[in-house]
DNA sequence: TCTGCTTTGCGTTATTATGACACAAAGTAA
DNA sequence: TTACTTTGTGTCATAATAACGCAAAGCAGA
């Protein structure tokens, strides 16, 4: 390695993970309850430095594990976040990452970091810490966007799910209510998923097909023009 | 600030940039001629590290002005690189940006970091270092998907342009071809762009109307959904 | 100025996609 | 049985759109 290549001082190097799950057909995100200074007792998103041997994706593993006792999640980069003010400890630059959950799957525990992890139904976050709620809006926007060309509910239902759980997924993430028999027809013709021939068992009205995702989706075929109801 | 903040050894951080130009009907982009090692005389992106005080938007800047003698693109974060071994002197995370540029208006210089900077059409590049055919290769795809549902071509062309120049630009970046007459209806629908009232003068045939772009667009209205012609 | 050729502007039409809505089947509870 | 809720399926009028026709504008050559 070449000796003078570190000689400047450079930034600091960060992520910061939005972490989405969805329960109670409600969207929700994990946030820390901070421990130390800055923003000691408030609500952050849980976040960590890069080290030097550690791929992105390693940190945000490392983080999930250690901060929240969970790991292995669908993953994807949101945006970097470089005001050089946002963190009061010096210059850090931020990678941001959100993170898809099913939470009935995990079971959450606080990291020696922060007092309490907790989730938070999106439409009632705390005040958020340094720039996270800049970061979370970003990550609602994408996920926003993303599951209308990418069957990102896989990652948030359980193996199985019924037309309707579906839907009220979307309907949840979107912030709309969509009509019933519109949103079959177009989630059946982007051959989005498929029946598993097995129903839904114990509700108290008719049980309706359980449906498994289609994993041989052709991402071609898959945008969904979905339109809220008036 | 607080004095164990920077005791770890953490990645450098760089940028690299995608700047495409459009000229004779076709999408370029700047590669440097390397003067140093590591891929001395070989091809690559311009690029530059982060310092202390810049905003990532700066470095973009400062390696536009320094590296090519220009300044103040329209500019986009693109992702970040963070493949341990992509940079062969160290650990080195680059946050890519891509450009857009008239190269018309602009005349390019090679800074002192390089032998040459040169245009290449983006379907007759060299072979290039470090992970930078990754880069672009992320980077059109973007370019591609940005142009159907963002007004991008606003900084691709001169100021005023007809009807078959913004086709021509479309066709050239989505390499399909689209039926003249469809085109013009859904731009014109979207209320993408505006009559001047002036045509192009010294074409050899009929001369077609110049257009500006429309700066009050609703970003609604902007969904183009372009097919290719069969 | 007339003819042929190319490009541009402005239509039309058949087909498909979509939003709105009706109705029957399945299940539960009385 | 009846009443009620939820789910599955189909219809229909309208909007979007792909495919295509045609005339006007400009140039070149006779």
């Amino acid at each position: 390695m070449n000796p003078e290549f570190h000689t400047y001082k450079n930034p600091s190097l960060a992520v910061d993970l939005v972490v989405f799950g969805y329960h109670n057909q409600s969207l929700s995100v994990l946030l820390l309850n901070r421990k130390d200074e800055p923003f000691k007792n408030g609500w952050t998103l849980p976040g960590g430095f890069l080290q030097m041997e550690e791929t992105l994706q390693q940190v945000c593993n490392r983080i999930m594990h250690t901060k929240i006792g969970i790991e292995n999640l669908y993953l994807e980069q949101l945006y970097s976040f470089d005001e050089p003010n946002r963190d009061p400890r010096g210059r850090v630059i931020s990678i941001a990452h959100y993170a898809l959950i099913n939470p009935e799957r995990f079971e959450i525990v606080a990291g020696k970091m922060a007092n309490d992890v907790q989730w938070f139904p999106v439409n009632q976050l705390p005040a958020l810490g340094f720039d996270h709620g800049l970061i979370f809006d970003q990550a609602l926007q994408r996920l926003k966007s993303k599951i209308l060309y990418y069957p990102v509910g896989f990652e948030l239902l359980d193996e199985t799910f019924t037309m309707p759980e579906l839907q009220a997924l979307y309907e949840c993430i979107l912030g709309i209510t969509i009509d019933r028999r519109n949103f079959r027809r177009k989630i059946l013709d982007a051959e989005y998923i498929l029946l598993t021939g097995s129903k839904r068992e114990g509700s108290k009205n008719r049980h309706p097909d359980l449906y498994k995702f289609n994993k041989a989706l052709k991402q071609s075929n898959f945008q969904l023009n979905i339109s809220a109801q008036q």
